[in-house]
DNA sequence: CCTACCGATCGGTAGG
DNA sequence: CCTACCGATCGGTAGG
């Protein structure tokens, strides 16, 4: 059945882009670098896929947005302020653990990706921190969280879990629960009071 | 005086580079990119460069340099635990608000630069790393300080403070000074007890 | 899926 | 600093 082997080419084809970008970069990447992994040649490619262009484009938009469904299922799941913040930076944490090569593409390769899809990207972004600011600036108004800066700690905080992407492995020393959990911990401490 | 406008000339080369690679990326940017910036031919830029790799090289090992030196004064500048978390990542926080292209460029470029450089980066960085982490620990030992993980709290704190690079910009609604404050602030929180 | 090939561009060199 | 040029490689197409 050619199309169901040319549906899974195709995401052959994305999972060996994946390493491959989030490795050497976008413009470091030539197709003849993607079709060896599959052991075909770079010409081959282009019968499942329109240009490179379009394979980069495919893997940033698919990753925004199971970030920030996730986000919302975990701050609609408890009423407490401080407990959104736990959970909100447990799920952040776990997603980047999960996700270390779209983080690294996402980071790396903004400006390699061609309009609309760039300026989609960065919208995309703006609205998680901006659900993130609204989120603590709720906490702060009903006087359950404490920070110098809003803005300055949504920063922070996102900032922080993004980088467990670039250091956790799976089947190091701690699994990615207890960093989820210490991460949770982190957060609270850095927006509540002392007392 | 040839020698003197020649040096001068390295100088631009590296200073367009600097915005280009942060840019576009390495391979993403070509030497008739860094020429066309200049106002001379690529063949040109050859008078004062051996490669385009060279550029690259020199430019990510200056950085790691400076931050490290002026990390070791902030620290050494008291003995108070608390206080050394502040200055270290006031100190931190300046640094990457001053040189957001050299953070790019040393967060997405580590794998097109080539050996023997691209392991001397990553150490270097291990070094800055390690550190951060023995100044906590201290701080923990001596009872002034607490946190779930001394790695991981480690790695949030230094985290947080290269996110800054990202969207710091001179004239904007803080200056660097209220910036550096602020994470200075943060970072005490996030291993200092709450009593 | 392949071979064969396109024009464009790459980093870098020669020679002046 | 330039022009002229090198071989290699790029993303992508044609045609089977």
């Amino acid at each position: 059945m050619t199309s169901s082997t040319s549906a899974a080419r195709l995401v052959e084809i994305r999972e060996a882009a994946l390493t491959l970008f989030a490795d050497k970069g976008f413009f470091g990447t030539s197709m003849t670098d993607i079709a060896d992994k599959l052991g075909v040649k770079a010409a081959s490619l282009y019968n499942h896929i329109d240009s490179k262009q379009e394979i980069l484009a495919e893997i940033t938009q698919d990753t925004m947005r199971t970030l920030i469904e996730e986000h919302e299922k975990a701050v609609s799941s408890t009423e407490d302020s401080v407990e959104q913040i736990r959970r909100a930076m447990q799920t952040h944490v776990r997603w980047h653990a999960r996700h270390p090569r779209e983080v690294k593409i996402g980071n790396s390769e903004i400006n390699s990706l061609e309009e609309p899809v760039r300026t989609e990207l960065i919208e995309a972004r703006h609205r998680y921190s901006e659900a993130w600011k609204e989120m603590i600036q709720r906490g702060v108004d009903q006087g359950d969280l404490e920070t110098p800066s809003v803005r300055l700690a949504t920063y922070a905080l996102l900032e922080m879990g993004i980088g467990v992407a670039l250091w956790f492995r799976e089947g190091g020393s701690l699994t990615e629960t207890e960093v989820a959990y210490i991460y949770g911990d982190l957060a609270v401490r850095l927006v509540t009071k002392r007392h």
